[in-house]
DNA sequence: ACCTGAACACCGTTCAAGT
DNA sequence: ACCTGAACACCGTTCAAGT
């Protein structure tokens, strides 16, 4: 904004609570989740650690924040946003999809969604999601008495599947990594014992040719399916009530 | 087994890694997970640390190990386990509460369950549920090619279900309690901003009333219904080609 | 109000040394 | 082979002291 270059800027900038979140992002997709340490913070922002304290309470806060900015971002981004556009499933299908490729994009994401799920299990990241499936989930049509159920399911399912898929897929790698990947987990499924686990040895194949992003829709419409056969949507009961 | 108390029996009995596994599921149940550590360790078990690394890789091992040990419990002692009792649909019901209630019961395991997901994929402990829930799945009678994919769905519905149930339900409590945790939440969302998450806002009431469990049990059906609507069974082909 | 940075109370893990 | 326990290299967090 001034003519100062950025370098002289950025130091000279006030420490901000969403400069330390941004940092903590940066810290996270470079190096990695074992990174982001408070001193490694004071290093990369020139402070002292009691200036980090002052603005965070303490650092499951700041992974609070850093998760919610990363999330905030993915749903916002989507190129459909313009409402009208798709069909619900369609709307629907755009935000799993979001979540998912976030995911695959900041390695350390997947375990973070799973940690503030079960540490603050309404907190703003939790919270976020839930909004912007329960939004399409309503235009679907289905009673008002289930929006909440359907939501969960299909917000659990996510979450679950996004945490999954994340060392897989984790570094783009490359495609023989992958491929050895899941060849050296197709194997270890056929060596496991017949008697204990049967039917991970029968889907050995299916697991070694299966791709992560596909199969994460497969599960969505499964359950977009489950939802319409239970709920059929109401008679389109005047479509602009709740508007977009 | 001999005359001596337990007690000496206790300090005399070897080191062993099952014996640190079970200490460490102790320590989880009784002080919660950060009670967990190494010197914690070795004050119960009496020894010194080189020992608990001369069993047990790292901390991360233990972890897994001691969630693994839970999951194995949790789904062995279902009391419907004899085969040809129930449907399948049944069975897939029992095992997926067979670890809802065993998340309420260690308060520590949802993480525990979320963390395995994200850090070891296909280890012990996601294996074993995936072989739990798909063989019923197997006798539902879907075609083989989408026993991997459906499996997966109902799994990753489970483990995203239990980490956000974990906290709620978490302690038994009271219920006034619960009730008490679920107003406040309730109300919280009936403050949100109307912009930003009209959804959240609408569900509120919804949010209150909810029963975790019942809740639980109804996205597995939905999912279920998904997966006979979108893959009818097979004519009975043969019932007894995979038996049980 | 905002920041400094030394100090505190912990961690997990290693490894020479013992038996 | 199995165990001891001091030592190492870290953590997150606090807090008197500065501006």
């Amino acid at each position: 904004m001034a003519t100062r270059t950025r370098q002289s800027q950025r130091r000279r900038q006030v420490l901000t609570r969403e400069r330390i979140v941004e940092t903590a992002v940066e810290l996270l997709d470079t190096v990695g989740k074992d990174a982001l340490t408070v001193r490694a913070l004071t290093g990369r922002l020139a402070t002292g650690s009691g200036a980090i304290y002052w603005h965070i309470g303490n650092m499951d806060e700041l992974l609070e924040a850093a998760t919610d900015a990363v999330v905030a971002d993915a749903l916002a981004t989507r190129p459909t946003r313009p409402a009208g556009a798709g069909s619900p499933q369609d709307e629907i299908r755009a935000v799993a999809l979001g979540l998912f490729d976030a995911v695959t994009e900041h390695p350390w994401l997947a375990a973070q969604l799973a940690a503030q799920l079960t540490r603050n299990p309404w907190g703003p990241v939790t919270l976020r999601i839930f909004e912007n499936i329960g939004r399409p989930v309503r235009t679907l049509g289905v009673p008002q008495g289930v929006w909440f159920t359907t939501t969960s399911t299909l917000v659990h399912y996510i979450l679950g599947a996004t945490a999954q898929t994340s060392q897989s897929t984790g570094v783009p790698s490359s495609e023989a990594e992958r491929a050895e990947f899941l060849g050296t987990a197709s194997r270890a499924w056929q060596d496991l014992d017949p008697d204990d686990y049967p039917f991970m040895r029968a889907i050995a194949d299916q697991m070694r040719e299966h791709d992560d992003r596909e199969q994460f829709l497969t599960g969505i419409d499964l359950i977009l399916t489950g939802i319409t056969t239970l709920h059929p949507p109401e008679p389109a009961r005047r479509s602009g009530e709740g508007g977009l």
